[in-house]
Parts: C-alpha cells; structure tokens; sequence
DNA sequence: ATGAAAGCGCTAACAA
DNA sequence: TTGTTAGCGCTTTCAT
C-alpha cells in the first residue's frame, strides 16, 4: 500500500487521468501513452489500493457467507462452491459461521459481524421471520436452507418435501414398514426438521400405512452423535423399526454406528437413508444411500440473486422480491439400502 | 449505505468530528452531547461506512485464508477455528481454496485473487521456496502445513516427524512389523509426505525394522478415492502390511474401505492410524486411530502471528522473521488400532 | 486523447 | 470539549 497513482503518474510525466485510463483499460489511449505509463507501472510495482476504488465506487466485491457449522461437511462443501461461482462473477467471498445459534444468526443478518460486504447469503438454522422483519440492514439478503419464510428475500432450497418423499418411497419401496424420522424438535416452534417430516409422513400414507409418533426421534442436535443418541434411546425404548430416514448425513451415520455396535445389520435388519450426500457417504464400511441436492446448482443461484439484487439497489429494473428458488435434488441409493452387491 | 457523518452532524446540529467521537466512544465527550449525538444517530439508522474507514486507516479489518480444499474436513475445521480466532481479534476472514494448484497458490500468494486484506494465511500444498521468494505483495504471510521452507515468512505446523514416529511407535509397540506408508508422492521433488515419511522410516529404524520401499505407496491426491486405490493397488500387487501409517485421516478412511471389502479386518489383520482427527474418523463401524493436531492452537498462532506482523508494519519493534510455530498433537488410540473393547 | 479538480465517508492533526 | 480542515487513493465529470 504504498505507491499510488499519483506516484506513476509523475514518473511518467503524465496526469494521473490517464494512468487511471491505462489502469483501467479505458478504450481511448495511443498505444505509445499506454506502454510509457505501463512502464512506469512496472517499474514502481504499483497495485490499485482497493479499499479506495471500492470507497468511490461504493461497492466492495465482496459478499458473505454464514452457515452454522464448517464442521458439518454439508456446509463446507457448499461454501467450497460458493466460492467457485463468487470467483466466476469476480467476487470474493467472507466466510462466518454461527453455530446454529439464534443470537448469532441476527447478528450477522444486521450486519454487525462483517460490514464491508456488498451482499449477504445467509443459511439459518433458528433465525424466525420476526428477527428478519426487523432487520435495518441494507444490503442485499439471501436465504439458504431448509425452513419456511415468508420474506421479501429470495429463499433457495430443494423441494423438501419431495425429497424426503422419495427417501421414504425408496424404503416402503424396498418392503420398509416400520421407517423411523430421526431428527426431529421437541419444540415444536423451532422445526427446521418440518418439510422433511411432513414428506415422511405424506410417503407413508401412500403406501397405507400410519405414520408412528414413537417412530420420531427428538435430537438435540444434528451432528453425528446426535444421531447416535437419538438412535440408541429408540433402540432402548423397545421401538424397533425395520429403516431409518435421518434428518440428515451426520444423524445418519450416528445412528449406523449405534446400529453397528448393537449388531443390528445395515441395510438388513435395519436400512437407512441420510440427506446432504457428504463425501463421508460414500467411503464407510456401509455406503449411505442419500438425497443429494445440486449443492452447486444451490450456490449459483444464491450468488447470482445476491449479486442482481445488489446490481437492482443501482439500476431501476429489479426482479419481484422474495422469490423461492428451487434446485434439483436426486436420490443416490446405496448399501446402506441396497445391501453389498 | 446512505446516510453519512455530515447528515448525523446537520441533524444534531454538531460538527463532524463531534459524531466521530460519539461513534468512536472518544473519551471526552459531554454526557448530554453523546445523548444528543447519538439520539440523532438513531433517528437517521446511521451506520459507519467502514470502507472509508479502512481507507482513512490503511487497513480493512480482513484477513485470508487459502486452503487447498474445503472438501477436506481437516481444512474445514481449521477455517472455523481461525474465524473464531479472528473474530476474538475483531477480524473478519475471507476464505479462498487452491485446490493444492501450484498455479492458484502462487495467485493467492501475490494477492490477485482477494487485494482487500490486511494479512494472508496459506497453506500450500505445491508452492515452492523460489514462488515464495519473487513474491512482490506486501500483505503480512503467514504459512502453514507440513511442507519446509526456508524463507522470511513465519510457519505454523506441529512436528511432523515426532508425530509420525509417534503414530509408527505406537503400531511397533503393538507387534507390527509390516508397516505401510499410504500417501507418498511419485515426484520426489514435491513431496508433501516428506516429514511424516521420515518419521515413518526412524521409528522403524528404532524398532530394527528396516524400511522396505515396496510398502511405500505413491498416491495421485489425498482425498477418499486416493486412499482406496493405493490400498487396492498394494494388496493386488501382493505386497500384505499388517499395518497402514497414511498421511491423513481421508486416506486411512479410503483404504479401510478397500480393506473392508477384501474381507481383511481392522485392526485384526490391518492396523490404520491416520493423520489430523477429523470428526469423520470418531463414528465410522471401526474408529480410526489418528494423530490429532491442536487445530485451535494452529489457528490462534497463524492469526495472531499475522497480526502481530502487520501491527509490526506500523510500529518499530519487529519480530524476527521466518519463525518456526510449533502446535502440540497428540495421538489418539482409537479401534483402528486397538479394536473394540 | 489527456488534464484538472471534485468528492466518496471517514479519521486525525491542529485550532479554538 | 468541540470545530475546522486536510487528506487516504481512487473514479468521474467537465474541460481542453
């Protein structure tokens, strides 16, 4: 952060207009003006000092991202993506994370973790529309994930509805009967868990049978061993189903360790089917069959609606607000339902 | 991004600085000035423009960090230490990831991919000294990882070789003497593996075993897949360890399969120890022995020795340069090794 | 095609 | 204690 445009422009004798210009690659300069000023560029090693550019122009390239938990594979994969496209659009990417936790998320919904961002893709766990309607904050939103909002703010996600549908489908369609939902909340006010149990639910009235309250696992969580102590208090409870849907991957493969360890027989005795398809999926002793949504589908169409809402806020034309955007998702079955081949 | 100091100050009927010296809690300000002040700040939803602030200052209160892969739980973790870390120092992180591009590092490294930060931490996978040493940005650097360099910028990383004598001590002590090395690399000029390889091969020496080249498998990545086809690669080429030492915790996982699946048991017939204790490797059906580096204390030396240099930009008193950053590991015995209990 | 100058919003000397 | 003012480095009219 040293030499500056006007630095190259005494050196090389010129205005710092046009330095600017050559900078820039502005359309309008002869070519003997571009390769003196140039020269002296390089000779100085001179770099645009971004933050000034970004003052004058009023926008910084840069948008945040804020999921609850890198340490959920699900996340990390997509902020992986998320990066790929920001980079595509010559945008850079702020990472923050807030555990899930309610407090956190609105404090990053009302910018006051990270204020230098042009726009926000925010993924929440607990966050309930009241914290978003109050929300000062200006600069574009985006919403990721698996609950409801009714919100002036593009909302991205899969049908998850159908998607837990087709999991279930997939396991009455395998003879399943007895197919436990782990992941669910007790308190009923928070349920991110809501669209996936109601596919589960719909599945199992279509192939006639009843859907079992004993057969909903609370958690406190939805890490691994969440899943396993979800799993373990069922098991001990004497509720013994015949397949488990998991909320998702991570619940999923805390429950096969808890069956594992009880001797029950994936996908034998026991078959189950997760959500996300993380990579640790498709590398355990037992493959886990799994939804598996566009996660870079997901990321697109989150940073191509933050950046033409940002894009918007200047020109007149904007798109309608509060849009739901769906990716695909595909079901990607495995040992954990289809046994060893 | 609308309303300014000047529209606070108009409002209150103040100067400019004065509503500097509210927002900035200046020491000297009369109670009934900041009640004054900052009743107009509530009223107009002022909030500072930190760009400008960054500008005024000559730093932005970001730092980043490029990691090969946030597919890579090991690195996925350790970016939400090092936002944690950063966020206890007022720092906001930028993440960006290489994919363990030679090419993509030496971008980041010279600062063309994010310009807006005040201070870098990269961990390289295929950067070599001389790309480090006609770098030519002068945001604060700070290196991570298991490779050596020999150059002006402080490295953070455990003791490699210690840890990997460690992990090998402890499959020597339980009987083994056919002990595998997963995740070499072909060119020996890029050797990631190096350390851990060395380790590999004094612990043996120690055990008057001598090292055999032949259960030193060479892998094109260090993901899943790359693990799996070493293992499978070994076995059919007739070579039968009883013991696995990988370089990480995502290899062990990938040969465990391979294991897995030509009926060889773990730990029984092949003993696994891994590398970094990710989470994954705590619930599998057989639960991976591992070295476990302290990820936090990594994250908390690189973040503060970043900003303990670029602080040092500004004062006298420099540090030395090119310090070697030593995090503890431990070794964490799990069935991999011991079998279930 | 190039130059001069204003100003983005803020902080920090310096004055009062 | 509060006000005035000069930039931070850049882009952008408006002249030339």
């Amino acid at each position: 952060m040293r030499v500056s445009l006007k630095d190259v422009a005494e050196r090389a004798g010129v205005s710092i207009k046009t330095v600017s210009n050559v900078v820039n690659n502005y359309a309008h300069v002869t070519p003997g003006m571009r390769t003196r000023v140039q020269k002296a560029i390089d000779e100085l090693g001179y770099r645009p000092n971004l933050t000034a550019r970004h003052l004058r122009k009023g926008r910084t390239g840069i948008i945040a991202l804020a999921v609850p938990e890198l340490g959920n594979p699900y996340f990390a994969e997509l902020a992986g993506a998320v990066i790929d496209v920001a980079a595509d659009h010559d945008f850079t990417v702020l990472l923050d994370h807030t555990q899930g936790d309610r407090e956190q998320e609105v404090l990053v919904s009302q910018g006051f973790r990270a204020r230098v961002i042009d726009g926000l893709i925010l993924s929440p766990l607990e966050l309930e529309s009241d914290d978003l309607r109050s929300r000062t904050d200006d600069v574009p939103l985006v919403l990721l994930g698996e609950r409801e909002y009714d919100l002036p703010y593009d909302h991205i996600a899969i049908d998850n509805v159908a998607a837990a549908r087709a999991a279930v489908r997939h396991l009455t369609g395998l003879g399943r009967t007895r197919i436990a939902f782990l992941g669910a909340r007790t308190d009923t006010a928070n349920q991110p868990a809501h669209l996936r149990l109601r596919g589960w639910r719909e599945a199992l009235k279509e192939s006639g049978i009843e859907p079992q309250e004993s057969l909903v696992a609370s958690v406190g969580g939805w890490d691994r061993g969440d899943g396993a102590v979800a799993m373990a208090r069922m098991l001990d409870s004497g509720v013994r189903p015949d397949a488990v849907f998991a909320f998702n991957d991570l619940v999923a493969i805390g429950a096969m360790r808890v069956l594992h360890e009880r001797g029950l027989r994936v996908p034998w005795d026991v078959a189950v089917v997760g959500f996300d398809d993380i990579a640790e999926g498709r590398y355990g002793a037992v493959t886990l069959t799994t939804v598996s949504p566009d996660k870079h589908a997901i990321a697109r169409l989150a940073v191509e609606s933050v950046i033409s809402r940002l894009r918007g806020a200047e020109s007149a034309g904007n798109e309608p607000d509060g849009r739901e955007l769906t990716a695909e998702f595909q079901l990607v079955e495995r040992e954990s339902t289809l046994g060893r081949r």
